[in-house]
DNA sequence: GGGCCGGATGTTATCGATGTCATGAGCGCT
DNA sequence: AGCGCTCATGACATCGATAACATCCGGCCC
């Protein structure tokens, strides 16, 4: 069943008919709506691949996602779906499908169609940027937020505000000493802690750094460590749910109770199940601006980087 | 730069172009690898829409994921992400894209560009399934476990199976009266229950039956009820992890130790953070069977419903 | 009446890859 | 030489929708 074939049916052209289904004011409304019904009626469906290849455009955007299983990183991995059903909400308003693929796929296959490239990788994975680059597609990054460069636009929550909120949280509580659990290589990390930074400065309250990889065994250790080597502190800022966790298991280990001697904040409320106090990110709501991003990119227009406001849970973790 | 474009480089026809990147035997294989390097060398790319118009194929696979947000069941969702990313590794090796879309929006716009549809959905609603038989393209449903019928390939976990190995598994404990947590109006539910009950079998353990929503607080109310109600019983099998993190709530307040006096066991291993015992799905695998057969079925394959095996992982909840 | 205009519809060419058939070169056999 | 055969390559038509251009018709004005 093509156009022409109702068409036919219609006794009309199939130009008209293709007009007719996209709502041109060229043809009669009556007319219209006549071809609109036939078209129900015999369950036509428009054939993609030949409108795309006459408009020359895929209608469709490709979101490339990390599934490395070497670089595990539990703590994004259930988030990356609510971003992903965020940008379903837009871009299929817009008529645009979305695609999924991996990056080791899209570089390996020379068929990629696509208007625009959305790359939902880990945060300092700047060579993985570099590589999508190559296929001269609007792209729009998540997980950093930096200034737009060589026209590739940025969306990222504002982990500088995240690393603030926490760290006046803390203050107002009266907490004098913190550590903060993180791998400082990631960019996102090294911003959180430096928004931490900017919240405490003048108030003489020490921050120890304590590296440490992304998972709750690793967290645990760290705050073993720290505690063994006899660093002060009276409050954890953990740049994960899952660190967060790990550093409960290290206090209790050690007799310390939260929040009454340590106070404990993680990152990203996922897998808090309530009692932690943490920084909120809205993956839905950075679906959705990754699409409009995208939507404007190949629009044409202006290429500007945006920041997701993030907002602080208080729970118990900080306040018993 | 089109095939045309290149064949002139290559001083040969565009035909040859093709052939040659199809590694068609018609072509010399020293000519075939020259145009290879030509092609890459200029980051030459498949323009898959006129592939796609020519060979009468779509080249990729839609996967229609519920995300409507009035029927929320947390539970499923992060682990849709899993099964995605089981579909991604098989279909992509097979030279598939996979293209995401919501039942809506699949309904909605005429335009569904797939070679077959696999179908995410929640399990009872065969409402969404019919709907999705309209498209007339071999269609993979996951998430209920029956035989294959209309056309129709299932792919579901072996909830029976779930609902014994946690019957034996508490029998074996000693446990003797066991009270299940669930809605059976979902299929999957009355399964497991049916597993439950089938291992009891001959057993006298009876069970009782704690109609419940999918949320961690439904869960908690509903075990204080049944307390309130003198219902007695030392276990709970609850349907999904957070389920079990409801009835561990209510038990708690109710004074009673788990698994002292009463043992608790989930399911889908999710929420766990590695206190529960509970059945665990291998969602990877379920995505790779359900992409092998939507290839099968695109291929022409026997049309046959397969079950993915689970497995009791035992933890503290009813062994401490 | 003739010319002009705008609205509605039709004709034709085109997007890029590929299936089908045609062509041509080279070889062996009679 | 001539025929038949295989192997490698090319010419042409085609998939379905749509942009660009062409046509037609009725009405209006001078």
């Amino acid at each position: 069943m093509t156009m022409q074939d109702l068409a036919h049916l219609a006794g009309v052209s199939s130009i008209t008919v293709s007009r007719a289904l996209r709502d041109s004011p060229l043809v009669r409304e009556e007319l219209r709506e006549q071809i609109k019904r036939l078209a129900d009626k015999h369950g036509y469906r428009l054939n993609a691949a030949a409108r795309n290849l006459r408009t020359m455009r895929a209608h469709s955007v490709t979101a490339v996602i990390e599934m490395d299983p070497t670089t595990e990183r539990p703590m994004s991995e259930p988030l990356v779906l609510m971003v992903i059903g965020g940008l379903l909400q837009t871009l299929t308003t817009q008529g645009y499908r979305l695609v999924l693929t991996t990056r080791a796929e899209a570089l390996r296959s020379n068929v990629l169609d696509a208007d625009g490239i959305i790359l939902l990788g880990q945060g300092p994975n700047d060579e993985a940027m570099h590589q999508i680059r190559r296929f001269n597609l609007p792209l729009v990054v998540w997980g950093i937020s930096r200034p737009a460069a060589d026209g590739v636009v940025f969306v990222g929550s504002d982990n500088q505000a995240g690393g603030r909120l926490v760290g006046e949280h803390l203050a107002d509580l009266g907490r004098r000493r913190i550590l903060f659990l993180g791998d400082t290589v990631h960019a996102e990390v090294a911003q959180r802690l430096a928004g931490l930074e900017a919240a405490l400065a003048g108030r003489d309250i020490p921050v120890t750094v304590a590296p440490c990889a992304f998972s709750r065994t690793a967290a645990r250790a760290a705050v073993a460590a720290e505690l063994a080597r006899g660093t002060r502190f009276d409050a954890v800022m953990a740049c994960s749910d899952f660190l967060a966790l790990g550093a409960l298991d290290g206090l209790e280990e050690a007799g310390l109770r939260v929040p009454g001697d340590v106070a404990v904040t993680g990152y990203d409320d996922a897998a808090a199940q309530g009692r932690l106090t943490s920084v909120r990110q809205d993956f839905d709501l950075a679906g959705q601006v990754l699409a409009r991003k995208m939507l404007d990119l190949i629009a044409g227009g202006p290429i500007a980087s945006e920041m997701i406001p993030v907002e602080l849970v208080v729970r118990s973790s900080t306040q018993g």
